[in-house]
DNA sequence: ATGGAGTGTGAGTATGCACTCACTCACTGT
DNA sequence: ACAGTGAGTGAGTGCATACTCACACTCCAT
């Protein structure tokens, strides 16, 4: 900043709006291809304070990872919970929830990217360690059984994919096999 | 080369085992992350002549991308085509034809990697391109409607996260439950 | 045998990148 | 009032990376 009136923050609040401003750009382009300038220049920091933040790159996209996985978690936690004081069925209403992060894409894309990286043994252990606790909560919330499990998760997984490739601007018979939900 | 004998291929052969071996070192890190030099160095090439034999980096990721979706459409036509011959479920078959793809780990690898460069116009459309192949495909072979058209693009899509977060490697229930092929 | 087309390279260049350093400014407790 | 702590940055550093250029060697048609 350079105005004259300057107003500082804490560490800590600032830490999260970069969690929040690096989740959009890194959505895009993934662990690889976003540079920590663009992380920074999106959260409204200098690359310097950036790297105070945060030790490294690689430290910033495991926190990314951790959080994108609670978001999920939340999300899945949510509507099952709604659906119960509903009398609905849990699992269909998870299910439903992913049309919520459809919506907002960047949880889905980052999801993604953090398999693609997960030749780094961090980022795959964060990974295993996420959709350890994933399936786990779906379980529970659900009462599903290993086979219903799969498969919600592979839906899952798909929905990722055509967010990647934005089947939802494509209007063709295959993109409609793709997107349209499980019913 | 600098020996003495130097023996000369074609820039045809020399460009299939380019990718032969960019196939194999591109899975691991995806489009982003490997650089070309480590791409030549896998291909036995200088970096110089990787740059005569496909003109950019992007180029040859897209010849990639292409040639992957060709492998999976490949297996699974042989795979429907075998089933047929043994009076089988062509879905079935090529739902088993995953177990294949699996094995090799390279092309489901690339695969994924080709969603996560997807932001990349050119790659993206590379992408839907060779979905709409593949759906095309699988739909021919097999007969099947949309909603099992869906839930066996989605298996696939988990079995590319499985190979990415090697889900094979981990003796947990988690990891069961992705793997444990749709039965 | 030789010239021309095609295969192949060593040694660059220019830019991009993760990360650092030395420093300034804002706030807080005394 | 001011010393001390923590927020924040401009301007680097050194290395990696995509891509190029000038040149060498091999093969083959004539």
């Amino acid at each position: 900043m350079t105005s004259s009136r300057r107003v500082l923050s804490t560490a800590e609040a600032r830490r999260e709006e970069v969690i929040a401003a690096a989740r959009h750009v890194v959505a895009a382009r993934g662990y690889h291809g976003t540079p920590t300038a663009e992380i920074a220049r999106a959260a409204g920091i200098s690359q310097a304070y950036l790297f105070r933040l945060f030790p490294t790159k690689l430290e910033l996209f495991l926190v990314l990872t951790e959080d994108c996985f609670d978001r999920v978690a939340d999300t899945f936690t949510q509507a099952a919970a709604r659906a119960r004081a509903a009398g609905e069925e849990p699992l269909v209403a998870m299910g439903m929830a992913y049309e919520e992060l459809l919506a907002d894409r960047d949880v889905l894309l980052l999801q993604l990217h953090t398999y693609a990286a997960a030749d780094e043994p961090r980022i795959r252990n964060a990974v295993r360690r996420g959709y350890a606790r994933l399936v786990d909560v779906v379980r529970r919330e659900s009462g599903a059984d290993d086979a219903q499990l799969q498969m919600f998760f592979a839906v899952g997984m798909l929905m990722n994919v055509v967010a990647a490739m934005r089947a939802d601007e494509v209007d063709e018979p295959w993109a409609k096999v793709l997107m349209h939900q499980g019913k």
